[in-house]
DNA sequence: GTCTATATGGCGATAGAC
DNA sequence: GTCTATCGCCATATAGAC
């Protein structure tokens, strides 16, 4: 499509992608996009609502195929590999969300999780897998909510760190570090499973 | 010390622990330290600088024994054990430092990136120490940076997402949420070694 | 050193003409 | 729907009396 709301919804994206939520100016927006200021009020009321829209559009594609495989019949470990994929090609395409989050969670907590719940959000349901896994004897003994916690760092993290990262490990080479976060997608299924493999 | 400067200094530590520096405002600091909103400026000339005072006073203590940890002759597994312990504490008693570099990372990166290295830090040192525990066969093949990177996100993402998570996975109780964080002392080098095991 | 009062600037948001 | 002009707020920062 190709009207004006369409337009500033892709520049928006864009910006927020580039200068993160608190980063990003409404001027910025509007002079990318060709159009005037007042336009993002107009179509969009609020710089936040502009962001949620532009955010929830991401994570709607995302959590129904999360949840997919959640229910799906797939073993442990396809199920981590598949799920981490998902994620990591996720924050790869909207690289703006993680640092959107943690910045967010300090200047409007409970506005973050009504963002999440309100998009079916549920972690508990990957909780209970893992304690499945782990009273059927497939996985080591582990506190679910460790391991939860651990993938989401491993697979957040870095892309929210990315401005130290690149310079301080990555000679200020922005390839390599995109290199780097795309052979993650198979590090930390790697990682994580090497180490709740059962020992014999 | 019960001067103006350290009663000033205390209580901008406390507010940004509660706020985050976005979050912190000068009145509010003022308030607290029951001192006028010009007496901030007048010794610390900006909230910046103030914040970084803080901020700088905090790593000066870590730096040095991480440094001193990583040229000891503990074995690995000690000093991995080790530095992610301190490394947790650091953080615990500091837990506005996560969420203020991940922030603040995306409005200044240079400043961020000369703060760490004003400060003499240098992770590339654990780079070639990972490299070398390789080589001698002591853990399995790994790249150190996707390593160096694991650790980090382990250590740093719970406490900068700690206002979601807290909510999302934590019942909103916030001691099991502490808790949880003093346990990650002992589980996430546990995690780590385990998957850095060679197996017979 | 400490205060009151005020300046300054940025940015989101709105009014209103066309 | 699109523009110009402007408001209003808030937070940092400064001037200047005491």
């Amino acid at each position: 499509m190709d009207t004006t709301e369409s337009k500033i919804f892709e520049t928006a994206k864009n910006v927020f992608i580039r200068s993160g939520l608190e980063g990003a100016r409404m001027q910025e927006i509007a002079d990318e996009a060709g159009i005037n200021k007042s336009l993002l009020h107009y179509y969009f009321r609020t710089k936040e609502k502009l962001f949620k829209a532009v955010f929830q559009y991401a994570f709607k594609r995302f959590l129904p195929k999360a949840d997919e495989l959640l229910n799906s019949d797939l073993c442990f470990e396809e199920r981590i590999r598949n799920f981490i994929n998902l994620y990591i090609d996720l924050l790869l395409e909207n690289p703006f969300i993680p640092s959107f989050i943690l910045c967010e969670i300090n200047r409007d907590p409970e506005g973050v999780i009504e963002l999440f719940k309100g998009l079916g959000s549920n972690p508990m349901k990957f909780d209970t897998l893992i304690r499945e896994e782990v009273e059927q004897g497939n996985i080591r003994q582990i506190d679910s909510k460790q391991l939860i916690v651990n993938i989401l760092s491993m697979c957040i993290f870095p892309m929210a760190a990315r401005p130290i990262l690149v310079p301080m490990i990555f000679n200020n080479d922005p390839r390599v570090f995109k290199k780097f976060l795309e052979s993650r997608k198979k590090e930390i299924p790697d990682f994580i499973l090497k180490s709740l493999v059962i020992k014999e």
